[in-house]
DNA sequence: AGCGAGTCTGTAACACTGTTACACCGCCCG
DNA sequence: CGGGCGGTGTAACAGTGTTACAGACTCGCT
């Protein structure tokens, strides 16, 4: 791989057909690929397609698929930045970087079974770990209680981001969802039953069950 | 794909050269290849030598990969069973279920990842979801709410599971965690700094939040 | 006994994947 | 002018899922 950029060799042309290769176009298709139909749908030799080129340039750029994925990763991760709170007391300051932090990954919707697969799930939280840490400060809570509380507001918002996204694209349950919830497995509760089929709101059952985390984690003392 | 059993054609011999291929058969040693080396490692071709047959025979008796996989996933969903409640009031009744459904989980690992790749999250709680919905019209909550309520439930725990089976998985995160907690990130909280150093401890994590969820849940009425 | 039908298996191929050995072309520098 | 370096292209290798097709084997019927 090379470190530095490299200029342009001779024509002028600004993008016609034999502009120079860089990474960062490589990169640039790439991750247009992704985006569009998610990270199985690139294969080195669409994406060389693609850039009207060949596979091995490809390679010569970025090395090899994973490490392509991984800088796209990277990329897209740095990008994010930081988070903000906004709110007054405390418990709501909190919500509010969580909701952040889930809009953020909903926003990269493929990056972030990508960045699932490869672990880099602390790597990419650092921010809003940061903004978290901070808030739980405020609420005046310190040293290893604190820790306790922002890991587990960060279980609580990849794992839910991820559940989210998984039935986002299982759009069809198998059984069917209305097969499961007659009179006798509800237990005479039809509005629980109409509340369990189909499929729920996000946004409400997120809001829901981070407040009453946060309520939990900062109200009463551990146990 | 043949319905029916097949009687055995002629040899007496249990298991010796020439027993006929079961779909069973397949299905037991496609399952074992799975628990050792992940779905990953299961390939159409290291299958059928495994059993010493040629691929066709495979597709014959499972149709084709995706059909083999969701067999076994079928399969072991099956096998889970129910869930029982244990403990003496609700709250600490529905955390025992949340117990017991993650430590399922985790008896399966593969499994787990297998089943979010499939979308058959639902499918595959209906046990759990059948016992908190017990449990929590034991705590007095109806429609609704109730249903929130255990929808909350379910996507933390699986969320749970999944952000911890990826840590498991990752051993190496990137970059190292102590490089991420100096003095000023973790705002002079030194035990803070070493509580969010290193891997967590999954289950008191879990406890811990669980718990609170279900405090935050059961406790005030809804925002 | 013959024969056909259904069940199952093996050979060989297709299209596709990531990856690489190697030849080549064009530019810049000495 | 010549050599090296940066970058590209051709063609191959090994491995994947999948299937068309030709058989083998067993059973049941005539």
């Amino acid at each position: 791989m090379q470190e530095t950029e490299i200029g342009e060799p001779m024509s002028s042309q600004p993008s016609s057909p034999k502009r120079a290769l860089t990474r960062d176009a490589v990169l640039d298709a790439a991750a247009a690929m992704v985006k569009k139909d998610g990270p199985r749908a690139l294969t080195m030799r669409k994406l060389a397609a693609e850039l009207g080129t060949a596979v091995t340039s490809i390679y010569w750029h970025v090395g090899n698929r994973e490490s392509l994925l991984e800088a796209l990763v990277e990329r897209t991760v740095t990008d994010l930045g930081e988070i903000r709170a906004q709110g007054r007391t405390p418990a709501s300051r909190i919500v509010s970087v969580t909701r952040a932090l889930r809009a953020q990954l909903r926003g990269h919707p493929h990056l972030v079974a990508m960045v699932h697969e490869r672990g880099l799930t602390e790597r990419m939280f650092q921010p809003a770990t940061q903004a978290l840490v901070h808030e739980v400060h405020a609420a005046g809570l310190r040293g290893t209680r604190a820790a306790d509380v922002v890991r587990s507001l960060l279980f609580q918002v990849v794992g839910f981001v991820l559940v989210e996204r998984n039935r986002e694209r299982a759009p069809v349950q198998y059984p069917g969802d209305e097969s499961l919830w007659d009179e006798a497995t509800a237990e005479h509760d039809p509005a629980l039953a109409k509340g369990l089929t189909g499929p729920p709101d996000p946004e409400r059952l997120f809001l829901l069950s981070v407040r009453a985390m946060v309520d939990g984690l900062l109200g009463p003392a551990p146990r």
